[in-house]
RNA sequence: GUGAGUGUCGCCUAGUGGUCUAAGGCGCCAGGUUGUGGCCCUGGAGAACGAGGGUUCAAAUCCCUCCACUCACCCCA
């Protein structure tokens, strides 16, 4: 095999593309129940715009990032999250003139330099929605009931929605400090990734896997204890309105993210079962980002899905999708004259707006039929020598057999 | 970046040192009366067995290196 796929990519065969025209219809159409509108942006950035967003000394941005000069001297990244463009094109083109909040959605490429594995790739897809410009509780629950719905109405079940405020860049600092303190006495019993953790993100020891970090972060301090007053309020109005939506979160005091820009409101969408590579959704409020990036300070708040993940799910609950359509009808000729009206015939329906494959080549009569059978066609039409000479057609439907011979006029009417 | 498993036609699989210039199923192509599919029958195309190197009289089968894939850690959607 000479060339294959890049490592952490994929082809995705029209036999997938269901699933994936069903997950764009279903991201658009939430959009539009809740107000949000598309943007699109491009798949690469200049670097800095995501070393100052997700934050210099994160994963994402140390080992991750696909990054390139390109022939102009340029440093640029092909982009490996979705928030950042989103507020760069915002403040881009003074999106803060319109009404605020503005409510936006993408469905994007994401790249990032990683070990593949289930559910995780190099290049791989994410939809998100963002509001921007408020910062009411209500949209953190507009945002995260968006979220929900779109799980509803794919029918994906067993779903856990999990919630945590990792408080301000006011309160935060405080509550960082008292996790150092508390950790600081339990320095030797930890894992080694956890003692880095501890010097580069300490946010990130309350979510180690190892059931011996675990028990220490279970009682280490809980962020919502160390909110200030503004996201104390912040955090419980959110609550109420979750309530009201009858979204049924979980208070998780051990969800952090990734990266540096969420403040107050975080959430995660996970299948009930957990499992490696398993977070679905991922997102949370982001009220100084804007700023960091030179606006004037505008909250925000939003999430991220990915899509590969949540069809591996699909098929794992075996959800029905609906399928892409087919061409109706198969046009089958034997001998030149017949191929110039099948030719003809096949111009005419598709002009009519019905979906025509017409045959190819020299082939026999049974192998076109054969073909037509492969691809699941409703209806045949063959056309022959003594159709040609008496100016007629055979239509012949496919399910149940039935043919008749009729004026090639007559098939637009009887094929819509 | 770390660790484990795997690597034979498009897909699935047989084969564990000589009978393998590799077998079967699915799929694909064609034929089975003159112009007709789906079932059945017959035939055909398609892999030098991931790559390279070694051991041996002899390797798809043993050893080494590399590569790729899968899974887990890490990280995250």
């Amino acid at each position: 095999m000479l060339y294959r796929a890049p490592r952490g990519t994929s082809d995705i065969l029209p036999k997938e593309q269901a699933y994936w025209r069903y997950m764009e219809q279903k991201v658009a159409h939430i959009g539009q129940l809740y107000g949000y509108e598309r943007i699109d942006d491009p798949a690469f950035e200049d670097t800095r715009l995501f070393a100052r967003s997700v934050g210099e000394d994160t994963d994402i941005v140390k080992k991750e990032m696909y990054t390139f000069k390109d022939r102009g001297g340029s440093l640029l990244t092909l982009r490996p999250e979705g928030t950042a463009p989103v507020c760069r094109a915002y403040l881009e083109h003074g999106l803060h003139n319109l009404p605020q909040p503005v409510k936006l959605y993408y469905i994007a490429s994401i790249f990032r330099y990683e070990r593949p594995q289930a559910g995780r790739y190099r290049q791989h897809y994410q939809f998100g929605y963002e509001a921007i410009g408020d910062d009411d509780p209500a949209l953190d629950g507009e945002v995260i009931d968006m979220a929900w719905q779109f799980f509803l109405s794919v029918n994906l079940r067993h779903l856990s929605l999990q919630l945590n405020s990792i408080g301000c860049k006011k309160c935060r600092p405080g509550y960082i400090a008292a996790l150092k303190d508390y950790y600081a006495d339990h320095t030797h019993q930890l894992c080694s990734d956890c003692k880095t953790r501890l010097k580069r993100n300490p946010l990130r020891l309350l979510d180690c896997k190892k059931p011996s970090c675990q028990q220490i972060a279970d009682s280490a301090p809980r962020s919502i204890d160390y909110l200030c007053p503004e996201c104390e309020e912040h955090f419980s109005r959110l609550k109420r309105y979750l309530e009201l939506l009858d979204l049924p979160f979980v208070v998780n005091h051990h969800l952090v993210r990734g990266l540096d820009y969420y403040t107050k409101t975080v959430f995660e969408i996970q299948p009930e079962g957990g499992g490696a590579q398993s977070t679905l959704v991922g997102g949370g409020r982001y009220d100084d980002l804007i700023e960091e990036l030179g606006g004037k300070p505008t909250p925000a708040i939003g999430f991220a899905a990915g899509i590969e993940r949540i069809i591996l799910n699909l098929k794992k609950q075996n959800v029905a999708i609906p399928p892409i359509p087919k061409p109706k009808v198969f046009i089958a000729y034997l001998g030149d004259d017949a191929r110039d009206e099948a030719i003809k015939l096949t111009s005419t329906l598709r002009r009519g707006d019905i979906g025509v494959i017409e045959a190819v080549g020299d082939k026999s009569l049974k192998a076109q039929l054969r073909q037509a059978n492969t691809l699941g066609v409703g209806y045949a039409v063959i056309i022959g020598e003594q159709e040609v000479k008496s100016g007629t057609v055979i239509l012949r439907d496919m399910t149940s057999a039935e043919q008749r011979t009729i004026p090639p006029s007559q098939l637009e009417g009887l094929l819509k």
